[in-house]
Formats: C-alpha cells, sequence, structure tokens
DNA sequence: AAACCCCTAGCG
DNA sequence: GCTAGGGGTTTG
C-alpha cells in the first residue's frame, strides 16, 4: 500500500512527464496505476493519469496531497503505459499528450478559475481611485449575473494582465476568486436491473400479490423475460409506479435490484457467414503465426486480393482466445472496412470491441471499459486501436499495413503500424501485417529476414486474376471523351450492353481542378491558400480542399473581365456527367468525399452497388480500398499518372498500390474481370509492374532507385514545419532550424539536410509554411536532431505566435 | 514612483 | 498548458 503516486498531468505539460503526489490515507490501496486522479498543480486542478507508486517521495520534494480519485480499476493496462512512454518518446511529443491519445479528452476535466461580484451596497460608491478597469469589470459580472471566468474577463476587457486591479479588488470585498471544477464530459452509465429472486409460496401468493394487480402484472412480466429480469427503465416504460411495486417486491425478497454499469455500444451491421474451409496455403499461413505465438516476432502476409487474409486472421485469432489471451486488429478506415469488422463481430460476438473515431465519446468510453475490464478480449479499429487497453496480448494484427491512415497526421504524429509493432516487442507477442502490396519498408524487413514472409499467392475463389492492359494515351484525343479514350469508352460500352458492373476510378473530387481564365491566364486561387479552387458542378460552386471555403462560380474573369473562363483537369464529377451521357440508360453512382458527406449514403450506395443495381460506379480512392466493394467485370483506371505526379518519393509506390487494389476488384464468380489502365507513362515501373501483377519486381526497382537517393526506407526521415501569419519570420525561423539540424548532424557524414522550403502548398488558412527535411541512416540522430532543432526557436516562436511541429518518419511531404 | 508589459521558470 | 512573479520599460 503505497503512500505516494507518480502521475503525468492531462492535458500534457511538455516539460512534465512525472510528479508526485501523496496519497490521502483513504485512497491508499485504490490508487493504481492505470487510474485518473485529480491533483492541484499550481493554483489549478486538473486530471492526471497514475503511471507508478513509491513509499517515499523522492529527495527534497514536498508533495502535495492528491485530491480524488476517478476511476475505480485502471483505465491503462501497465504494458500500455510502457508503450505510450516509447511512443512520446519516439514521435517527440509529450507524455501527456500521448496519454491524452489513449484515454481520450471527453475523459478529463480541470479546473477554472471565476470571479464572483459580492453585494455591494452602491455600486459606484467611489472606488480609492476614479478606475476605469475596476468599473468595467464590475459592470461586466453584473451583467452576467453569475461567475465569469477569469480568462473571459481578461479577454473581454482586452487586458492579459489584470491581476493588480483584481487582487485589490479581492482585498477590498468587491469580488472573490473562486475554483470551479468543472464535470467530465463523459461519465459512465448506469442502470438498474432486477431480477426475480424466487417465486411466491402460497401465503405471499395471498398477501403479496393477489390483491395488488400491478405488483402481480409486472412480477409475471419479469417471469417472463429470458434469465427473469429486466432493466428498471423497461419496467417503467411498461407499468406506471413500477418503483413502488419493485419495491415491495423487493421487501419480501422475490425480487432483487441490482446496480449495474450500462453500455453504449454501436451497433454493427452483422452478417453470418459460415466459416469456408481453409485452403492447404491459408492453414500453413495459420500454422506459421500460431508457431509463432510464444513470442514477439513481426510477420508480413503478403497475399493477392481476394487471398483470404481475412480468414487468416479470423482462425488465428480463435487459437490466441482458446489459449486465453486477447488480440487487437487494427484496419485502415472503419467507413470503408465495414464488412470486416462485420466478420469480425459475427465470428466472436461481444467479444469484439470496435474503436474508432466515428463513436461519439460516450461510446468510445464504454468499449474501452469493455476491453480494459476484461469483457472484451478482441479490439478492432482504426489507427487509434492500437492503443486499446488490451492486457495479456496474443497477436496483433495489422490489416492492409501499406495504407497511409495508419499514420497521424497531427498532434502526436505516430505510426500505428510502427507502434503495433513495438506494442509486440513490449507484449511479447507476434504481430502479423497484412497487404497485397506492403509497404517497402515492411518488404524490405522481410525480404532481409527480419520479419518472417508469408505468402498467399492465389486466390480462394475460382476467379483467377484479371487481365490488366495498358493504355497509352500519348497522342491520343481524349478531350472529345471527357477524359476517356476511343477503347475504355467501347470497353464500358461492351459492358453495359453485357449487363456486367463497371468501376471507374479517378483519384481526384470535384468536377474540375481549377477554372483558368483563357483571355488573361488568370488562374482562380483560394484567398487564403496557396492552391487553385476546385470547380464543383453539383451546387455550382468554387471549393478550396484546404480550408473549405466556398464560393459561387463567377461568370466572367474577375481580373480582365472576360466571358473567358474554362475547366481546366477532370474530376469525379465530371466524369460522372460525362458517363450519364455516354450511357443514358446506365444507372451510374459516385463515391467520393462529397458523396459521402450525408451519413449513411455510402452504405446505401454499397448496398445498391452490391444488388447489381449500379451499372457504373465511380469514385477516387474510397472506391479503390473499400473492402466492402465486391466484383466486377471492368474496371478503369481513367487517370494512372495523377499519384506519380505527385512531389513526394513515395509517388510510385502509391501508384502502384492503388492501381493493383482497384484492379484487385476485377473478376466476379467464375468471370476473369478486364481492367484498363489509362496513362501518358505505361513504361513506368509502377505502372508496367502493377499490369503485370508484380510486386516484388517494382519493390527491387523501386528500392535500388530509393537506395540511390538515400530515401526511405534505406534512411530514415524527419521533418521540421514552422507555420504562421508572418511570411518573413516563418522563413526566418525556419531557416534557423535548418541551421540548428545541420548542426546536430555533423558528426555523421550521412547526415543531409534539405531546406528551408515553402511547403507544397505555401500558404493555408493565412498562414504560410515552410518546412526542413533530414535525414541519416540513424533514426536515433533523426530525432535527437529534430529535438534540438526545435528547442533551438521554440521560445522566438512561442513570443511571434507561430507553431514548430516536428514528423518523424513523415509520410506526407507536404 | 507607480503602472504596465513581456518573459520564463516551475508546477510535486 | 497555465500562472505568478521577476525585471525591464513606459508613464504621469
Amino acid at each position: 500500500v503505497s503512500a505516494f503516486a507518480h502521475v503525468t498531468p492531462l492535458p500534457a505539460v511538455a516539460t512534465l512527464t512525472k510528479l508526485t503526489y501523496a496519497v490521502p490515507e483513504t485512497l491508499r490501496g485504490l490508487v493504481r496505476v492505470g487510474v485518473r486522479v485529480v491533483v492541484p498543480l499550481g493554483p489549478r486542478r486538473v486530471t492526471a493519469l497514475v503511471v507508478g507508486l513509491a513509499d517515499q517521495p523522492p529527495d527534497g520534494v514536498t508533495c502535495r496531497p492528491l485530491i480524488s480519485l476517478m476511476d475505480d480499476c485502471p483505465i491503462v493496462p501497465e504494458k500500455l503505459l510502457e508503450l505510450l512512454e516509447w511512443m512520446a518518446d519516439y514521435y517527440l511529443a509529450p507524455v501527456g499528450d500521448a496519454l491524452s491519445l489513449a484515454v481520450g479528452r471527453a475523459l478529463t476535466t480541470s479546473s477554472q478559475r471565476v470571479v464572483v461580484l459580492h453585494a455591494t451596497e452602491t455600486p459606484d460608491a467611489s472606488p480609492p481611485q476614479e478606475d476605469d478597469l475596476e468599473r468595467r469589470i464590475v459592470a461586466l459580472l453584473t451583467k452576467a449575473g453569475k461567475p465569469v471566468p477569469l480568462v473571459a474577463i481578461a479577454q473581454a476587457v482586452g487586458r492579459r494582465s489584470i491581476d493588480r486591479t483584481l487582487h485589490s479588488m479581492v482585498e477590498r470585498g468587491v469580488v472573490s476568486i473562486d475554483d470551479v471544477m468543472a464535470a467530465p464530459r463523459t461519465k459512465t452509465q448506469y442502470e438498474t436491473t432486477v431480477v426475480v429472486q424466487r417465486m411466491p409460496d402460497e401465503l405471499l401468493e395471498s398477501t403479496l400479490l393477489a390483491r395488488a394487480p400491478k405488483r402481480r402484472a409486472l412480477f409475471d412480466h419479469l417471469v417472463r423475460q429470458p434469465g427473469r429480469r429486466a432493466t428498471m427503465s423497461e419496467l417503467n416504460a411498461l407499468f406506471p409506479s413500477a418503483a413502488a411495486a419493485v419495491e415491495s417486491l423487493a421487501e419480501a425478497k422475490l425480487v432483487r435490484s441490482v446496480k449495474s454499469e450500462r453500455f453504449r455500444t454501436p451497433q454493427e451491421y452483422v452478417e453470418v457467414h459460415e466459416p469456408p474451409k481453409l485452403t492447404p496455403e491459408q492453414q500453413s499461413v495459420v500454422d506459421a503465426v500460431v508457431a509463432a505465438s510464444g513470442g514477439f516476432q513481426t510477420l508480413l502476409l503478403q497475399g493477392v486480393t481476394a487471398a483470404g487474409k481475412t480468414e487468416v486472421y479470423l482462425r488465428t485469432i480463435e487459437e490466441v482466445l482458446s489459449r486465453g489471451k486477447g488480440a487487437l486488429v487494427l484496419v485502415p478506415e472503419i467507413s470503408l472496412t465495414h464488412q470486416v469488422v462485420a466478420r469480425f463481430r459475427a465470428r466472436f460476438g461481444d467479444a469484439v470491441a470496435l474503436l474508432h473515431s466515428d463513436l461519439t465519446p460516450g461510446e468510445r468510453w464504454d468499449e474501452w471499459r469493455r476491453i480494459a475490464r476484461g469483457q472484451a478480449r478482441i479490439a478492432v479499429g482504426a489507427r487509434s486501436a492500437v492503443l486499446a487497453p488490451i492486457s495479456n496480448l496474443g497477436l496483433i494484427v495489422v490489416d492492409e499495413e501499406h495504407d497511409g491512415s495508419y499514420k497521424q497526421d497531427d498532434g502526436v504524429r505516430y505510426h500505428a503500424r510502427d507502434t503495433a509493432v513495438m506494442r509486440g516487442r513490449i507484449e511479447g507477442c507476434p504481430v502479423l501485417l497484412g497487404s497485397a502490396t506492403p509497404s517497402l519498408e515492411s518488404w524490405r524487413h522481410a525480404v532481409e529476414g527480419r520479419y518472417q514472409h508469408l505468402r498467399l499467392p492465389n486466390r480462394v475463389t475460382p476467379c483467377p486474376p484479371p487481365r490488366i492492359e495498358v493504355i497509352d494515351l500519348r497522342g491520343q484525343d481524349i478531350d472529345a471523351g471527357g477524359g476517356l479514350s476511343p477503347a475504355l469508352i467501347e470497353a464500358i460500352r461492351e459492358n453495359f450492353a453485357a449487363r456486367g458492373q463497371t468501376l471507374l476510378f479517378l483519384n481526384r473530387r470535384g468536377y474540375a481542378r481549377s477554372l483558368q481564365c483563357w483571355g488573361c491566364g488568370l488562374t482562380l486561387d483560394c484567398s487564403a491558400c496557396s492552391v487553385a479552387l476546385t470547380v464543383h458542378q453539383n451546387d455550382r460552386s468554387l471549393r478550396c480542399h484546404h480550408c473549405d471555403a466556398r464560393k459561387p462560380i463567377p461568370s466572367h474573369c474577375p481580373s480582365c473581365g472576360k466571358d473567358a473562363l474554362f475547366s481546366q483537369g477532370l474530376g469525379t464529377q465530371r466524369l460522372e456527367a460525362t458517363v450519364r451521357s455516354l450511357l443514358p440508360d446506365a444507372r451510374v453512382a459516385r463515391l467520393d468525399r462529397d458523396s459521402t458527406e450525408q451519413r449513411g449514403l455510402l452504405a446505401e450506395t454499397l448496398t445498391a452497388w452490391r444488388r447489381g443495381e449500379v451499372d457504373v460506379l465511380l469514385g477516387t480512392q474510397m472506391i479503390a480500398k473499400g473492402h466492402d466493394v465486391p466484383g466486377v467485370t471492368l474496371v478503369g483506371v481513367v487517370q494512372a499518372d495523377l499519384s506519380l505526379a505527385v512531389p513526394d518519393f513515395r509517388g510510385a509506390e502509391r501508384t502502384f498500390q492503388l492501381i493493383s487494389q482497384v484492379a484487385g476488384r476485377a473478376g466476379r464468380g467464375t468471370d476473369q474481370g478486364r481492367v484498363l489502365v489509362q496513362t501518358y507513362q505505361g513504361e513506368h515501373p509502377a505502372i508496367a509492374h502493377a499490369a503485370a501483377h508484380d510486386f516484388d519486381g517494382f519493390a527491387r526497382i523501386e528500392l535500388a532507385e530509393r537506395a540511390d537517393l538515400a530515401y526511405p526506407p534505406l534512411t530514415r526521415m524527419g521533418m521540421l514545419r514552422v507555420e504562421g501569419a508572418d511570411r518573413a519570420l516563418v522563413e526566418r525561423l525556419c531557416a534557423q532550424a535548418a541551421r540548428a539540424l545541420v548542426e546536430a548532424g555533423a558528426s555523421d557524414p550521412d547526415f543531409a539536410v534539405r531546406g528551408p522550403a515553402p511547403a507544397l502548398i505555401e500558404r493555408i488558412k493565412d498562414r504560410y509554411r515552410f518546412h526542413v527535411h533530414v535525414r541519416s541512416t540513424r533514426s536515433g540522430l533523426v530525432r535527437s536532431a529534430l529535438a534540438h532543432a526545435r528547442s533551438a526557436i521554440a521560445s522566438a516562436a512561442r513570443t511571434s505566435r507561430i507553431r514548430v511541429l516536428v514528423d518523424v518518419d513523415p509520410v506526407d511531404m507536404f
């Protein structure tokens, strides 16, 4: 029973990881590692997580006592705590930020200081000196009629320091300052269940029930229920004054009320599948993973689309569960992977907890608790589910491990796949990474033997892999076809005539990329960002895809006044219009971020598609990535070069992945699918190898290229970005950071610094962005250099409202 | 001399 | 992250 607790405050205090508090006698034994507590921090009170216990305070420190306990059992297991501490260290973030990611901001609270106005005899009984500030404060409080947060007063009177005035007001008893605690935004909900304890004997029958029809009815209702129980809220709905009836039944010991927690469990569509028989290939993969279950090991499962990877996960997890251990399954984006999730639910039922960003805070908290208490032994979810509080983990699965959505793009910029591997190491369990198109990072580990390389080269379906044809657009006029070549148009027509379904992939939403004037050459740009506005034809607007600004499409050029505006570059809306005019009788649907803004529309479209009620489905990578999109007979990749044109060394890798994924949709039943890829660069390795279904060939060429240019995975990368309203200052600070980076890496001949340079989008929401990149073969050096550079400009940045962020192993180079 | 402002250490 | 308090600067 420890008398002292080490805690980490939430939200993060950058420099603080551990503070020690005395545990009051009454809370001894209850304060355990992994519970939330409220502690005094300076003049305020905040939520903190207990990260350790001690019998003695640290030398020379007097510890204040902690105030209260927020959980009756740990919500973060010790090994997860270890992972979070690693995460903070590796990604150069405050520990409190990493902890907040797991715990969730909705579960934290802190106190706020409020100013209370005292009843004054005469408001203008002239204060000692004619003080304008004091008058304004009093007026403000009088108007509010209730205590006002101190910060709100400071803001309203437009000053930062009102301390002295306020101090004197407190001393003279005009006001007082109170410290009030807000309730956490999420609480545990409780419910009362009434259970039949025994059946009445004759005496009770006649005395208690016979003459009381309400009591009688309620009791009979309970007896008829499964488990002879019902919740109080159900009873209240059915019987008026249920509470009184229950009370008298309870007095006679016929029933008993049990207070229990109510769980807000997200409802998932569950489809029951008969578990299919495993192919020998699948079986040997399952055997290999099970054989690795003794300890930490990373396995890369490289399996083509429709090779039955999900079934492998399910079987392996069955095995893990039978040994009394838990499992963690990561999927890229829940909205696109409903079917995978549904299969887990169908197989394992309530043992599955679901974690993703679309849950309400209440649902998330309830799923979190189900996992933390071992009621749910399998957690399935997107990126942040890698932090699910499962203890005694037996397996971690990362499905579609190459997917970019595993990288968090703000706050703690962690990579969920890499974090999963570290979690496996900490927990001593295997980590299974699955993909048809592995990231080059993982593939290299596998071919060099650090990961066990498992393969599923064949489909489980009778249908052979699709035939992929490359359409060379060079020298072709595709404007007439609205971006579609004659060959693709012909194929779409034929497929429709044959009653086949067609999938068209174009990775750009909106109607057109930009609006330009052929009179003066002007491109219409966003006023707050340095990007062209995208044309949206559905509501005839121009939109900025970065700040979401919208304005109507002008009829004339705002610069030269000519009626000479034309749309430049093909988007999904325009493609939709083209297809509709091409096949007036066809049922056409579009899936992209704009079309799925309405909740439920995505699922609706996919259901219609699955039922064969849609002939042509077109869209962005949503249709490429979606596990939910079943096979088709024709797939068209409208602009395969789009992802190659991005100034990012991973462009080729992404292009290969997208083409392979969307091509993987082709083929249904026993029909071999046909895939047409439109491109100006048919000989590019990413496109040529994707067409040949040759991942390994592509990976070898691409790795050689990366080696030549010293890019990851052969080196490790880091990025530091400076953002602020003052362009010159941003650039200067970034240059200063770059110098600090050079200095920090001087000892390493391979250490390379690139920049400072304006980010690809130099300005977003009126804030300028500059960045600098570093590369070295040593990850530790990259990280220490980033930390050094950040602290070199931190104080200058803080005072001039400039943001500095660092990214370890960045994925997006923009 | 008093009021104001900016900075930054320290929070247990 | 927030805050109090130090020290430098402005103001009457």
